[in-house]
DNA sequence: CTTCTTTTTGCAACCGGTTGCAAAAAGAAA
DNA sequence: TTTCTTTTTGCAACCGGTTGCAAAAAGAAG
């Protein structure tokens, strides 16, 4: 039958060491003044009381809560997985505690902003690449020091942006497709609201542009899932002819695509080339071999980390976008370029 | 430039309303004692001002933060992703906010405790089939209300389990593999030390027990983890005769072991036969198409969240297992059950 | 219009800490 | 030993709310 002990506070742990509130406050305090004997003293009865001093408590005064929202939508792509698992580890590292905030149900900006302001949260993180900026902007309006992870980027930036330029990426997809010799090739987008999926068709349609004898198509998939880019890509082989190479949106859509067009008899890279985004796990499983193009997942999650931290001390700090270079991850789903 | 604007207090609205801060108080809390009329005073007040409450200064006097800690240590098991995502949706909707912590790296129950306790959690879930029932014990004994959900029960449980009979799950998987007539098995399980992987083989071997015709053996990879399935099949091919079937402790590790084995130049099911566990997305798609045992993870999740919502009204609940029962899932990689 | 109930309101103490300020203690200099 | 500095300590107010209690207001009954 476990006891129901009332915890241990400050002001039992004084009584013990016979000593003042404010002493022992002190004494939990780095770089407060008080004496070694008082220290040592303090330390006795509160390791004698296993006391602990309560964090939310604290922040009442300090105004520092060391809590900080940790807000996603994107629950459902395998790569969110090492995503959730570093910025917890390094947000853990700085001494900080990630809450935790899914938006799948709920996307409106100023609920979230509320619900995470009634924690005070020191700051947030919104990690996505498919919400809006105006998303992110709320939090910095209401006074939240905020940074966008894996967002769109603006050049006259108002609030602060860790990721990859996709459009640049797109354009990569564009001029490696074009270098294969690919005479037709197409893009298949996750969904159309998606900034990600936004920026990167921009990014390839611009460079596809450079390439007037090249033919071009496109079209969106539902959703960033093996089951939206498997239907996407049946539907393509059922309406007629399917460009030479495409460009997915995501690994996870390209491996649907990869099994639309197993089941429908064409080989891959022989028939049809295919390349990806984001280079999860899965993409070097031998047994799928995708050539895509990776982002830097951990500077990008280490930068944002370090941003934020840095706005803990400087709430006002000059926004600012930090750009990670992507990385062409050549495998087995694209043919070879021509012999010159 | 964004203003630095003090936060709004109660007592800003108490001045503006003309009232004082014990109706702002009430004004805010469901059943308490105040006249319509106040009430719409205060409200216009509060929205005229953007008031909201600050949750964590009321649970200094409430004692209640609605803060529930997610305690993890699966962070690389996609079928995490899932759960995690239940997991936040169902607090969310109970108006609980998670609190996630990282057990990768820190292992200590009681490193975690204090650290959670630092922010009077109201409760904790532990969301981990790999950690011993110790750990949670460590939170209950903190007095902490605790949830272990996905982990190993007892029939005298100190602490509430949620979850599945992992040796049931054994004895299922051989079951299958000998109704199938398969004269050889194997059990590949995930790490040693991990309590699902031992609960697992003992229900494997008690019921291969009954069959000593039926010649077995195991071993034990690394890793939850594709690569570490991978790499112990390959071991297992190069060492030697294979069983004819094997049980893979988790899917991804079959997904592996497939890998390797397609690899060798093996068929399967024609040349041997591979049964999962957890039914994750990806057994089902096409190109993988995986048997396996799954679990109801959105039931266990449903089930923990309601658990711990009412060990916050009875903090000395007594103590209780819920098990759901696993289903196989028959897809395409064991061969067909004999004719008699 | 009284008198008695019931509802609504405000006062003030409290939750578990922090911190500015002044008093006390310790140390240095004379 | 006295005087001046510097360090250490405790007092008390405060952070943003909640809540028991008693006073005030409103309503019901006579």
């Amino acid at each position: 039958m476990p006891m129901m002990t009332r915890p241990v506070t400050l002001k039992d742990v004084a009584n013990r060491a016979g000593v003042s509130t404010s002493a022992v406050s002190r004494a939990f305090t780095d770089g407060a003044s008080v004496s070694d004997k008082m220290r040592r003293k303090v330390e006795k009865a509160a390791s004698d009381l296993g006391y602990s001093p309560n964090a939310l408590a604290s922040s009442l005064t300090t105004g520092r809560t060391k809590l900080i929202g940790l807000v996603s939508n994107n629950f459902h792509n395998p790569i969110f997985l090492q995503v959730f698992d570093l910025f917890t580890r390094k947000l853990q590292d700085k001494g900080l505690r990630p809450l935790l905030m899914n938006l799948s149900d709920e996307q409106d900006a100023l609920t979230a902003v509320r619900r995470l302001k009634q924690y005070s949260v020191d700051g947030v993180i919104v990690a996505s690449s498919t919400l809006p900026p105006e998303f992110s902007k709320a939090f910095r309006d209401a006074g939240v020091p905020v940074v966008n992870s894996f967002g769109r980027f603006s050049t006259t930036p108002d609030v602060h942006v860790v990721g990859v330029d996709n459009s640049e990426c797109g354009r990569m997809a564009a001029r490696e497709l074009v270098a294969r010799g690919y005479a037709s090739v197409g893009f298949m987008g996750g969904p159309e609201t998606a900034t990600s999926t936004q920026d990167r068709f921009r990014g390839f349609s611009q460079e596809l542009a450079k390439h007037p004898d090249v033919a071009r198509r496109h079209s969106f998939a539902s959703d960033y899932s093996f089951d939206a880019g498997r239907a996407e890509m049946q539907r393509l082989i059922a309406d007629g002819p399917l460009a030479e190479a495409y460009f997915c949106g995501d690994d996870v859509l390209s491996i649907g695509a990869l099994s639309a067009l197993a089941d429908a008899g064409l080989n891959v890279p022989r028939d049809i080339g295919i390349i990806g985004f984001n280079d999860m796990e899965m993409a070097r499983w031998e047994n799928i071999n995708l050539t895509t193009i990776g982002q830097p997942i951990e500077q990008i999650i280490h930068s944002s980390v370090e941003l934020i931290v840095a706005m803990l001390d400087d709430p006002n700090r000059y926004p600012e976008v930090r750009l990670f270079p992507c990385k062409m991850v050549e495998r087995g789903t694209l043919r070879p370029a021509p012999k010159p």
